[in-house]
DNA sequence: CGACATGTTGAAGCGGTTCAAGTAGGGTGG
DNA sequence: CCACCCTACTTGAACCGCTTCAACATGTCG
């Protein structure tokens, strides 16, 4: 099971109990002058109405965004001029990590529907977490989360039948709106088919003729973005482990069969 | 082209001079007093021999390592029992803050051949960030480079045939054995070809018999380990050139088909 | 209502895997 | 030093999972 990404609802303080950067302020018990201090850098901004950009591969790195409500994709173009769906972001979570480095955007980010975020001015947030102690370690673990998940999708991708990789999605899916206080057998995609296929790494085609026979199978029911999962049980037998460790885990790489062992 | 990673040779100061720690240490013009610091937490350990841990999935997260010499693979175990190569590292490299939000590592790392690594204790590495200026932001910058590359990892996992995937192997392995000094054109392989098939997901029969196919082509001149680029131009054509970033950027994702413009 | 995007379903084709067999290093012990 | 073994690698041929192409259905929005 993997670890919970944000505190539960009712631990939520003051400012931020009408703000889903739960994740990024909270686990580390904020004290009541440090949560001003992170306030105060904060800039609310309009909402993203679906399909617009929230920024844009390329764009200079100012910013890092919490998302309130809604959701987005981000995504990277490939030469052939194709877009390949790097990840989904639901409510709660930090976007925009990855420009650190490089200085600009490296994958656009879109709303899915009309999205709401808080701005988070990166060059005062970093200074901030010199300041506020936990801060540095959040982000930092925040972070390390990500590449966590992006490893896992990695996983997904070169390992996985297309079947367990939509199952991946789904317990995916239904993990983290359970996280977030939904119900994790009942909810809506907000992800057309074309984005699940491309993120998923396969054809829509595929996508749609997985839905059906998953909802032939007795797995699921859908109907159109609206998904209600029937059999947990076996939607998480085909979906990858990765990121789940548990107390008898040196089993589990005793054979690795590659290059030798001395 | 991507950004340089680690800093030209000429540049390495006193302490580290022996060390491959460039990337760690020097992008930040580190003072000669904190150089000491950095210097006083680092812990010399024997070198890992081929096929020996570094360390293992669940282990618990006391260290991060840079690479001084040698190579090394990290994999994870999906529930199958196959494992899944996650990434090959090189000298000047850092390997294991993925495991910083868990507190257990996330994936096992393997040595490919005698190698020597610096180790650094997370703990007093975070501490220290906090003190030395540059540095937190250097180990943020860290983690989003490594981000970016498992991004873009995922995209050739998801979109490109093999042979795109083998050629991105190849030029990237290229790139950063140039940055390191190394010939960019001539070089031998730490991976199997087990390793990289699994690697880049697909069958080893497959790497292989790319590779007699790039030598007809008169790509490459291949002998067991050895590789030998002979036109560098076309492999580059093939390769996915995620993560490089240049001007008129606006133009590549002009066409994003899938869900809607306003 | 018509037009266009999104989703579904069927049938053909192919890229890459799998299976099977054979070859070539690299290390070990006699 | 060679015979041996074991592992890594190569090559061929059959198979199949998934894509692609094509046609249709269903929503959605001006």
């Amino acid at each position: 099971m993997p670890k919970n990404r944000i505190v539960k609802l009712d631990e939520i303080r003051s400012r931020c109990q009408s703000c889903s950067l739960f994740e990024l302020c909270m686990p580390m018990g904020l004290a009541e002058g440090d949560l001003d201090k992170l306030d105060s850098i904060i800039k609310r901004r309009r909402p993203v109405e679906k399909g617009e950009y929230l920024y844009r591969v390329g764009d200079p790195f100012a910013s890092v965004y919490a998302v309130r409500s809604g959701s987005l994709k981000t995504f990277t173009s490939t030469r052939d001029g194709r877009d390949q769906i790097i990840s989904l972001h639901l409510p709660g979570e930090l976007m925009g990590l990855d420009a650190i480095s490089s200085n600009q955007h490296i994958c656009s980010a879109m709303a899915l529907e009309t999205t709401s975020v808080c701005e988070l001015p990166y060059e005062r947030l970093e200074a901030l977490s010199l300041e506020i102690p936990g801060l540095q370690h959040h982000l930092l673990s925040l972070m390390s989360e990500e590449i966590r998940h992006d490893q896992c999708h990695m996983t997904i991708l070169a390992r996985l039948p297309v079947d367990n990789r939509l199952a991946s999605f789904l317990v995916n899916l239904a993990e983290r709106y359970r996280t977030r206080g939904f119900s994790s057998t009942e909810f809506n995609l907000s992800m057309s088919r074309n984005d699940i296929a491309n993120l998923l790494g396969m054809a829509v085609e595929t996508v749609s003729r997985l839905f059906t026979q998953f909802q032939e199978q007795g797995l699921l029911q859908v109907e159109r973005k609206h998904i209600k999962i029937l059999n947990y049980d076996i939607l998480h037998t085909m979906h990858n482990r990765c990121g789940e460790l548990d107390a008898n885990d040196e089993e589990a790489d005793k054979d690795n069969s590659s290059s030798s062992s001395p």
